[in-house]
DNA sequence: TTCATACTCCCACAGTACGAGAATTTAAAA
DNA sequence: TTTTAAATTCTCGTACTGTGGGAGTATGAA
């Protein structure tokens, strides 16, 4: 896209965003001051975005919220929008690799997994559902949405926590789980061998929105092999991929 | 405003609403083919909208609303927003009439009153609070509300009411009050001469919305005296007019 | 009333937004 | 796999939208 090719949309939608956040406390005056807007574009765009409602007038040079903004949000949560933009990709995946797809985030210290596309056979992950939440220090989902912690809140998970073993590779240790996370944190990826089961891996990448925060990890599920195990960084590269296009489906550049 | 000078904004916030009405069922194609949108301008729009997290893609051809107007509706309640754009408006009336103005909503078979804004004196209406509910069919605002029902919901609203005397003018025949609101709608506003009070009177007038739907109803409350009587004629246009200001805050054309 | 600020209007001009059509990508059907 | 239809992106000359300074008006506060 030509970059100036929608400079009044975009203007417009600047504004917007800064009256959603700013909620009618600073003067329409001094927001697009900061903008750097003209008087006259500015109330220009205003009286548009008002005629649809996205904003309406609450005192003199002061807006809010409009009406309209208002019915977008009714019954609709943020997971949601999450789920229906990766889905389709998810299946893509799963169609092309044959394997089990997830997306996961990270809820009250665990895993809620939001969409799940199953593969060709059905001896990969079986267990889980839509919606379903898991333990995180097991599986490659959960080690990607942890490792993007802050540190206090990584502290207060771990100390939160109660390690129990699902396999005998599961990692309990507090100590060996944090080190484990700062190379999920640096390769940018997170792998599961046998933690979660026996027989199972899995390779886990992070979603990251438009500033970098992560914000839900992607995953592909497979039986365990040693051929399986040397496909990991090919199915890396793809999973990271899969999450830049769930990332351009929800507007994050 | 210049009609077209706002061309790209208009489509593109017309384009937002079908999405955010049609919830990605219909395909985009479809949608801007009823817009008599050209393709290539519907997507250079989309793009626009999409970076800006107001919609997202859930699926070929599909889009649904974004991340970014989740975030909009975050504790916020149309009524919230009606009675922070009324209550300027409504001040400034209060002021200039010296009498107390009101704002109210019908909810479940009542009258919840959003603004209340003191007059000079304060012997009128001194018993209303914002917030409370107080039966609809013996105020002014609440009949205007009720002349706004459709059959069956007057039909309901009156045989599930138990009608009980204010004061001895209160009306608490369900015929008489079915007259009594014909009327209302026929002139656009309705007066309460002591009816919910011995010594008070009210002039009450609708707000409509951009489609001509009655959303809420604005009163002045003053002493009852002859004089008073008197006044109401132009009160209720100074009221109308207050109403339509309300209106223009909110966007209705 | 006075004052400061918000808002609207005007209009000539710069350059954005337009939109047809071609090219490319994509997903699903065959 | 190939085929096919639809979605999406690209290109580009130009029409006309959007711009923004400035003047003028409206508004609310003191």
């Amino acid at each position: 896209m030509r970059l100036d090719d929608t400079r009044s949309l975009g203007r417009a939608l600047t504004l917007l965003s800064l009256i959603a956040t700013d909620r009618g406390k600073t003067s329409f005056s001094t927001l697009t001051k900061e903008l750097g807007l003209p008087t006259s574009t500015a109330h220009r765009l205003a009286a548009e975005l008002l005629k649809h409602g996205l904003i309406s007038r609450i005192g003199r040079g002061k807006y809010d919220l409009g009406v309209a903004a208002m019915g977008f949000a009714r019954g609709r949560e943020f997971n949601d929008i999450l789920a229906e933009a990766a889905r389709p990709i998810l299946r893509q995946v799963s169609k092309e690799t044959g394997l089990t797809a997830h997306l996961g985030v990270f809820e009250e210290g665990m895993v809620t997994y939001l969409v799940k596309s199953n593969g060709a056979s059905l001896d990969q992950a079986h267990f889980t559902r839509e919606g379903m939440q898991l333990e995180a220090y097991c599986s490659g989902v959960g080690k990607v949405l942890l490792a993007s912690l802050s540190e206090v809140d990584l502290d207060e998970y771990l100390s939160a926590e109660d390690f129990v073993s699902a396999t005998p590779r599961t990692v309990t240790n507090s100590c060996a789980l944090r080190q484990e996370l700062a190379r999920v944190r640096q390769k940018g990826m997170a792998i599961d061998d046998r933690e979660i089961a026996e027989d199972m891996m899995c390779v886990a990448v992070p979603l990251h929105d438009g500033s970098g925060r992560t914000i839900a990890a992607l995953s592909l599920s497979m039986a365990w092999s040693d051929q399986a195990a040397a496909q990991i960084p090919a199915l890396s590269l793809k999973l990271t991929h899969a999450a830049s296009r769930v990332g351009r489906n929800l507007g994050y550049a």
